[in-house]
DNA sequence: TGTGAAAAGCATTAGGC
DNA sequence: GCCTAATGCTTTTCACA
């Protein structure tokens, strides 16, 4: 499978929004029936189009709503230090997303927490004492105001 | 409802990572029958703690590889400039995600692109031609480290 | 809250255009 | 590549511990 055509993409547009449409529901969106819906989807599955199927939380309601994107610059930018870094970062639980960055920093980390004080801590405790990090700047988020959980497509 | 015992929050965290379990499998991880995970589960939904289940696509086959984090500095920082500002991200399909955040910037993008022609283009014509934004810098991203799709329970 | 079994509805496959 | 129709699971409901 190398190329979509528009019904794919209407599909994929349609399941980054709501997972949950039964077979015959999607169906009815891209007006055919559901013995080729069920068969594209397939193959995007299969073709790695589709990676997984998740369930989006409210972090608020869940006592994780204080987020924090948290600038790191390693104490020395080298393959190896670099791949600590990372790894250490996977096992970290608080940290939801990593990216490897251009600019003064060389991570941007997304975390979550309960709220500040809880933070505070983290950044003592656990980023403080890993020896690759270099340095740390906090940009707390105050509003979150648009999140798609998807790409444009 | 209003407090989700070990049993709930074990539910919310296999989901979070693979929402096309069966209720019989998710029973089977809990150790419980499908019914009282059926009946968790809808209170779970209509407590608002599942806000809904997508699929998540994989954005480097799809041609949408290019993440760039843009912080943005509003013209002027008031509630009417900061409204119309947040307004106009909302139809912007390339703005995926959009904090109001401390710091030296006001708002930090994140935004979806197929390349950096595409990205250059972009700033120019659409973020460029908003009226309430002031100054914005680029942070590319270079290796999506980490991205869990959820938040620690 | 829990179990197990039955009913209603879906995903999935087969056979044909 | 599409359709309709059949089958075997799943979800969902219900009676009951």
């Amino acid at each position: 499978m190398d190329t979509l055509d528009k019904t794919d993409l209407q599909i994929l547009s349609i399941l980054q929004n709501n997972a949950r449409l039964t077979t015959k529901e999607l169906a009815s969106q891209v007006n055919l029936s559901s013995t080729p819906v069920f068969e594209r989807l397939k193959r995007l599955e299969n073709g790695g189009y589709i990676k997984k199927y998740i369930a989006v939380l409210d972090a608020e309601k869940l006592n994780q709503g204080f987020i924090v994107f948290c600038s790191v610059k390693l104490s020395k930018l080298n393959r190896d230090i670099a791949a600590e870094f990372t790894k250490i970062v996977q096992d970290i639980p608080e940290v939801t997303e990593c990216y490897n960055i251009s600019g003064s920093y060389d991570y941007l980390l997304k975390i979550h927490a309960p709220n500040m004080k809880y933070y505070q801590e983290f950044i003592l405790n656990v980023l403080g004492s890993i020896n690759s990090l270099g340095s740390l700047t906090s940009t707390f988020v105050m509003d979150e105001v648009k999140h798609n959980y998807g790409i444009p497509l």
